[in-house]
RNA sequence: GGAGAGGUGUCCGAGUGGUUUAAGGAGCCGGUCUUGAAAACCGGUGACUCCGCAAGGGGCCGUGGGUUCGAAUCCCACCCUCUCCGCCA
């Protein structure tokens, strides 16, 4: 959610700001609700004033002797006429909330203006696309070789977009989530959370999920709880509604849970393989900072993603999104993007974002230095470190060999029990 | 799922229809005393939020409704916590 005082005070910065992200939206209409919502409230404040003021004369004047009947039975209108303009006054609040709630946050000044993921800008890459002196094969088929990635019987157990994985794919997508979580924790110095995969609709309100995309959600049926679409959601609402102490800033998790999404509207795309499942593995990051040093803690925390990749040894390159494929709550966001040999191009492994005070603002999330300080909204970022599923993805592709093997990376070898290679 | 108890400001805790504009502590701030500190005493402060340039006003006692001239207090629904029972990995 945006500050309803800067859209007072600044309507043209927040447009000028929103034009980046190449949509148009009804700002306008904002100035009028908003307008309409203050007369209300200054007439009915005028009017509680008076009723709390015979409230008090009453008991006294009755104490005295005198008869109150006159005075209780204006007030009995004005209570009335207080109630209606208090019934004005929630609707025009919803539709003021509903605009405002929907409102997505403004691009950062860095961000580079575009329509879509062709303008992205690359920032850097590190190793090349890898070379095969053979026809490597798209991980689907290795999976389907070795018969251990097998979407059939998911889909006979469940149904499209799920894989049951099986032997040593089970277990290398078990090694590389127990990998990123020590090298988070150990390395990088966030502290591990391990929360519920369902939450309830304030939770998915506060990190911007819903209103906007409920359709994107797994909700659960007889219950107003959703599954996780990422951990981002269970792990930033931990503070919500908490005013947190200056001194621990900046607050670092990470925090494995499988992300359930309902893909819809992308019906026919990557249909094949781990890409783009409804159920998939996720280690997050997540971050609450003070909101001078949030760009930096960004850096530090898209760093700490590709250190993933640099110790697996996989190519991959960091693109800044464009305004236009930044999504609702980001201010600005860097994508990783794995190197992919089916794809023949680079693919989104990690999306890392500060939200700035976009999801502070509605999940309240507060610091103060000191007691006496006014509590001032955080900042929150997260990154993905990394997308689990499409991490097996790249490793079955990129590290195959002539002889149909896949070579195990140094760093997962203690988590396979030693095994260097994957052999039928 | 059943029975019971309970959710009050930063914390503890009083408060069952109107002098509560939330008692009293603790805490915090200032002062007296002291070489300094502690203790004691005196004074101040009182969360958060909305409207307003301000003065000031409104709201807020788990959440949302309702009754009433007036609700922390009464009624209804929901959420959460605790205790016991049942079920269960």
């Amino acid at each position: 959610m945006l500050d309803v005082k800067l859209l007072r005070s600044d309507l043209e910065a927040v447009k000028a700001a929103l034009s980046k992200r190449n949509k148009d939206y009804n700002i306008e209409a904002f100035v009028d609700l908003d307008k309409k919502r203050r007369e209300l409230i200054a007439e009915a404040e005028e009017l509680k004033n008076s009723q709390n003021k015979a409230s008090k004369e009453i008991p006294v004047l009755k104490k005295e002797g005198k008869d109150t009947t006159a005075l209780m039975a204006e007030m009995k209108l004005l209570s009335e006429k207080i109630k209606e303009f208090d019934a004005k006054i929630n609707d025009v609040d919803a539709k003021l909330e509903d605009f405002m709630y929907t409102l997505p946050n403004m691009p950062y000044k860095d961000v580079p203006s575009g329509s879509d993921d062709s303008q992205n800008l690359e920032m850097r890459k590190w190793g090349e696309p890898t070379k095969f002196d053979f026809e490597p094969k798209p991980h689907w088929e290795i999976g389907e070789d070795y018969g251990f990635l097998d979407a059939a019987t998911a889909a006979k157990i469940t149904g499209t977009r799920f894989t049951v994985y099986k032997g040593a794919a089970a277990r290398l997508e078990r090694s590389i989530m127990n990998f990123m979580l020590d090298t988070h924790t150990q390395k990088h110095g966030y502290e591990e959370v391990f929360p519920p995969f369902m939450v309830n609709r304030k939770s998915m309100t506060g990190t911007g999920q819903l209103p906007k995309f409920e359709e994107d959600a797994f909700k659960i049926a007889g219950t107003d709880y959703f599954l996780v679409p990422t951990a981002e959601v269970p792990v930033t609402n931990m503070y919500a509604d908490m005013i947190l102490s200056g001194g621990d800033l900046p607050i670092k998790h990470t925090a494995y849970t499988a992300c359930f999404r309902a893909e819809a509207g992308s019906a026919g795309r990557d249909t094949r393989g781990l890409i783009r499942q409804h159920q998939f593995n996720k280690v997050e990051m997540v971050k609450f900072s003070k909101p001078e040093t949030s760009y930096e803690e960004l850096e530090l925390l898209t760093n700490d993603a590709e250190e993933i990749l640099k110790l697996l040894g996989l190519p991959y390159r960091v693109v800044r999104l464009c305004g236009g494929d930044l999504g609702f709550s980001s201010a600005m966001t860097y994508d990783i993007e794995v190197w992919m040999p089916s794809y023949n191009r680079y693919v989104e492994i990690s999306s890392c974002s500060n939200f700035e005070d976009f999801q502070a603002r509605r999940a309240n999330i507060k610091f103060k230095d000191n007691v006496k300080d006014k509590a001032t909204l955080v900042h929150t970022l997260n990154g993905s470190g990394l997308a689990v599923g499409r991490t097996t993805a790249a490793i079955l592709e990129n590290f195959q060999q002539a002889d149909g093997s896949i070579i195990i990376p140094e760093v997962l070898r203690p988590y396979m029990g030693g095994l260097e290679k994957i052999t039928k």
